[in-house]
DNA sequence: ACCTATTAATAAAC
DNA sequence: TGTTTATTAATAGGT
């Protein structure tokens, strides 16, 4: 829907990229909110930019409400199915029992996904605000001394100056004048990519996966 | 999109509102899909039906991939166990297998739970350092400010000093005022709060670990 | 950010 | 649930 056909696939140019997402990003959470007024749904919607700034729907105003029920809802299923079980004969109760059961834990697993995914995409965003934070912070100082820097010399200026005054009653003045460049107010960057998705998985499979 | 305008408030009619859910969710999964793709972003989506069924769709990252295979193995181990038990062979043998395989998965999945218990507890440590910064970040700016001032300060008097020298013999200095306008850190910051750290271990350790 | 030609989604009906 | 079709909604490409 638009000028042209658009075929699935990554967008090359950057830009084209970026303006695409912001676009889309906002029609996907138009969607995610009419679903939910529309048909009563409840609806939990994370979408991370490639830079990994985070944009998040969820009915009702919070995720936890939807993990709640998320949970909830596996534990009502849960409880259903082994009463349902329960009227059949001794064996089969046990074998539906424990079908019931590796049912469960299948499920936590998946629950246990959710949140993984949930968790390893805050730390990801977090580990890069602290790194933006420090290298702002880095700048900041390196700012504060050259300033520091200027008003000493200035101040110094000014007394040679005083003392200049003093002596011959002036002529010139063009040393005063300073080039002070302070703060370029960058603003270019932020094209960082952020690789490092999963670290802490592969050990954890390797240890905990028997 | 259809015949006929559509009003954002919920559905009255059951069954369009379950037809329109299950054409919507469709769509919305779709869309899901492919702002992934198109811009190269991470999405996590859950949807409830008013019923309570859940649908998801979650983009494949790296990390994904292997909880994807992490849950195949399991879910197989699953199957074949269950496959196994279903036979009429031997019950005893195969009932112990089983409860050994469920005692590893169980075992894992309580490791796991602690892993989520680490994390949180970084992610709250994150929490913590990113305050900080952001503090260390405002009294730098401040400090900051107040040396521009200062310099500022500085400048006039050299002015004034300037003109005194003016009056009393100099020529000419009024090149020597700086406009000195030092960048106050435009680009407004995200308030975004980032509260739900602690919120999804009480009932992950009520429910899922038995 | 705003505009519009075009495609995509979907409401209604079957 | 699947298919069709008339319409509206989303959006790609420009500005």
């Amino acid at each position: 829907m638009g000028r042209g056909r658009v075929q699935l696939k990554r967008i090359e140019n950057k830009i084209n990229r970026q303006v695409t997402f912001s676009k889309r990003r906002s029609g996907l959470l138009k969607k995610a909110h009419e679903i939910s007024v529309l048909c009563d749904a409840q609806v939990a919607l994370m979408v991370f930019s490639s830079k990994g700034k985070l944009f998040e729907y969820a009915t009702e105003s919070c995720m936890e409400r939807i993990l709640e029920r998320y949970e909830r809802y596996s534990f009502t299923e849960i409880q259903c199915a082994t009463d349902e079980i329960q009227q059949n004969g001794n064996w089969t109760w046990e074998h539906a029992k424990l079908k019931t059961r590796m049912e469960t834990l299948q499920r936590n697993l998946s629950d246990i996904t959710w949140l993984l995914i949930m968790f390893n995409s805050q730390n990801q965003l977090m580990v890069e605000s602290i790194s933006e934070l420090q290298k702002k912070d880095k700048e900041l100082q390196e700012q504060n001394n050259i300033l520091a820097k200027k008003l000493k010399e200035k101040e110094k200026t000014n007394v040679e100056q005083a003392h200049w005054q003093l002596n011959n009653n002036c002529q010139d003045s063009s040393s005063m004048l300073l080039p002070l460049n302070i703060s370029s107010n960058g603003r270019e960057k932020e094209d960082k990519e952020t690789t490092n998705s999963g670290v802490l998985l592969p050990w954890m499979i390797r240890h905990h996966l028997e």
